[in-house]
DNA sequence: GCGAAGATTGGCT
DNA sequence: GCCAATCTTCGCC
């Protein structure tokens, strides 16, 4: 039985404030939603890895503020967007006090099936018009990896700044997921503090990116 | 002012 | 496995 609505919670700010590795654990299994025209979209939240600006030199903060890492040093609880590639954007969530840096990347998610219009809207975004695309994908694909969850959730550098309190993009409430079920192993991607073990996602959960650690 | 490199992805060999 | 696509930011000349 599907549910034609679906009440979220917010999490309050003094979540974000914990510190950043318990943040990126505590994020497992909490849902993002991102209210657009037409409604709401939101996925579970499956993958995530941590950058602390004071200790790591794979953080965009470990030389300081730049113009581009800016919203890293706001208040913890809010996003921090930037371009990679030149192709994607990466979403973070802003952890540490006001002044120090450092964030959680979320890095996959699991689409919710129970809410109405969810994956339409998603593949819609996904292919960009591109009705070949929009049928290929199947669900696993649409937020396997964070580039794609970013298409898929329409989130650009609009969003840079913007307080997870807001109505358009905010992460909810759910069920802690079980300590058991958390692999935990080092990042994706970096080539700096490769051997930092700060990188988290859900066991044998297949929306999972296929990422390997560096 | 300019060049190199990057927290990725998907398609081809 | 390898590689190109694409563009912004940063660091150095």
């Amino acid at each position: 039985m599907k549910p034609r609505l679906i009440t979220f919670k917010k999490l309050s700010p003094s979540f974000y404030r914990q510190p950043t590795l318990d943040v990126a654990k505590a994020l497992l299994g909490k849902i993002l939603v991102r209210s657009i025209e037409g409604g709401q979209i939101a996925g579970r939240i499956v993958e995530t890895e941590g950058y602390i600006a004071a200790t790591d030199a794979a953080c965009h903060a470990y030389r300081g503020e730049t113009a581009r890492n800016r919203s890293m040093f706001g208040p913890a609880g809010t996003a921090y967007i930037y371009r990679s590639y030149g192709i994607h954007w990466m979403l973070n969530i802003v952890t540490e006090p006001e002044g120090e840096a450092g964030a959680v990347l979320l890095r996959a998610l699991e689409p919710l099936e129970t809410l109405e219009q969810n994956l339409h809207t998603l593949r819609r975004n996904r292919a960009n018009a591109n009705r070949a695309l929009e049928k290929k994908l199947t669900v696993v694909q649409l937020a396997n990896g964070p580039g794609n969850l970013t298409k898929a959730f329409a989130i650009d550098r609009r969003l840079d700044g913007v307080s997870l309190q807001s109505d358009e993009l905010f992460i909810a409430t759910a069920p802690e997921v079980s300590a058991t079920d958390v692999v935990v192993t080092t990042r994706v991607g970096i080539t700096q503090g490769r051997a930092l073990p700060w990188r988290y996602f859900i066991k044998a959960n297949p929306f999972v990116s296929k990422g390997r650690p560096s």
